[in-house]
DNA sequence: TTGTTTTTGATTAAAATTGATTAAAAATGA
DNA sequence: TCATTTTTAATCAATTTTAATCAAAAACAA
């Protein structure tokens, strides 16, 4: 059975008994207890559940359908894709800089463990942890809306570091205005990543090309860019500023 | 059957019936009365229902299902109590440091809004947004088993801040060794954050007396300390080298 | 195909939960 | 009141569950 079935099972289940324990699901999926514990710490990390001695529990906060929904939508298959695309560019002892957001998010799963990682995303972290990394926050204001750490102490706290690679999402890519953003202070934070890094990467789908929004981050030529499909013309207004790369599926 | 499945069953026919015997528990469970007893001890302290002999009531207070979230810890009562205490010490437009740890967190719900709060605790954001609290995490290491922020640049992005008040949880309390916890790096961040404060506060029920672990954070004189009943003799020993509130229920 | 990575299932020692047993405490009834 | 019965808290051994490893199997890529 799919891992993806046997989580899809697990849910189901959970959400007709409230609870379910780990035995019943070994009948239900036809797998071992090994996978179905491994399975259902995935889905806690996942706030998809809360584990209990013996089984597993329903959470109240149900932030649950929602996020299972996002993950099938198309925009997501493309972040998915650049999201891997990017993790093949790290190598083995790299120290990095994950910027906060959903798609480096993405990137998450797929990295591999020694090296170590600097980021402003709070919800990266169970993630990271997760897959044995080693992790430092940066320090500062904690955003409300996004659990980004932003501000004068998160950009003096960056300052500590020095990365080989950085990626960030950003919102909006033109050729003549750069990288922005909405939020000037996440702007700020964004800038200093990439100039502390040796090299510094842009992770957008199509949709940011040509949208410009408030906060100026960086100039084109100052990140590589990567992205999922794109027309040809637009790609010729990049690729004379920077290294554009193009993921195809 | 589940824990939890046990713990849902008993308020639900607590709730029918606003009171149960534990013998109808035990039948109705298919569970030891041991087990039972052990869940009606554990939902008391967690104010689900309140025991009496030979079985358990409703509580006629408010009764409240929706945070049926379970959290786990031993001494909640008492922790509760002594946090409870500790937050009334806070006043409007403080700002304070909050340690990581299971105590301290039982202090968030009970917050003033209008105050900042600076921590090391990434466990208690969640909490802290949900009340509208203005909230700095400072930056550093990620300890993978706590959650807690550590390391040399923990201690340095520390420093940039000051306090009218630090509240924090220890592990051992000794009139001659004064304040440890087992884990050196966390001690050292615990003595900063003691230092850069106007006053501090220990949170320690009293099973934290007249223990010593590994790594020293203060001496006694540095703090005051809260906690839940102790026997005068104890007291007596502390209260000539500090503050000592002692919380009666 | 071959070699590499990922996933899975089995094994084990450690941790947590459970139920039985006990002595103490509380209720009951004369 | 006191003796009797019921309930409780505390302890401990047995059982169950867990996390951590590791080798086998499966999926994947070259």
């Amino acid at each position: 059975m799919l891992e993806t079935e046997r989580h899809e099972k697990i849910l189901k289940l959970l959400k007709e008994k409230n609870t379910v324990k780990i035995h019943e699901l070994v009948e239900l999926t036809a797998s071992s207890e090994s996978t179905i514990r491994r399975d259902l710490t995935y889905l806690e990390n996942r706030k998809f559940l809360k584990r209990v001695h013996g089984g597993a529990a329903r959470l109240q906060g149900k932030l649950q359908e929602p996020s299972m929904i996002e993950k099938s939508s198309k925009n997501h298959q493309a972040k998915q894709k650049i999201a891997k695309f990017a993790v093949g560019l790290i190598e083995e002892g790299d120290s990095i800089y994950l910027d906060a957001g959903s798609t480096i998010l993405e990137m998450i799963p797929h990295l591999p463990e020694n090296i170590v990682v600097v980021t402003n995303g709070m919800t990266h972290l169970p993630l990271l942890l997760e897959k044995n990394i080693r992790t430092y926050l940066i320090g500062g204001f904690v955003k409300p809306s996004t659990k980004a750490i932003i501000g004068r102490d998160a950009w003096a706290s960056l300052q500590h570091y020095r990365f080989d690679k950085c990626f960030m999402g950003v919102n909006g890519i033109h050729p003549h205005f750069g990288f922005t953003t909405p939020d000037q202070e996440e702007a700020t934070i964004k800038e200093l990543a990439i100039s502390l890094s040796r090299e510094a990467f842009i992770l957008a789908d199509d949709s940011k090309f040509t949208e410009v929004a408030f906060a100026k981050i960086a100039d084109i030529e100052a990140a590589t860019i990567i992205t999922n499909e794109l027309e040809r013309d637009i790609e010729k207004q990049y690729e004379e500023k920077t290294v554009i790369k193009v993921v195809t599926s």
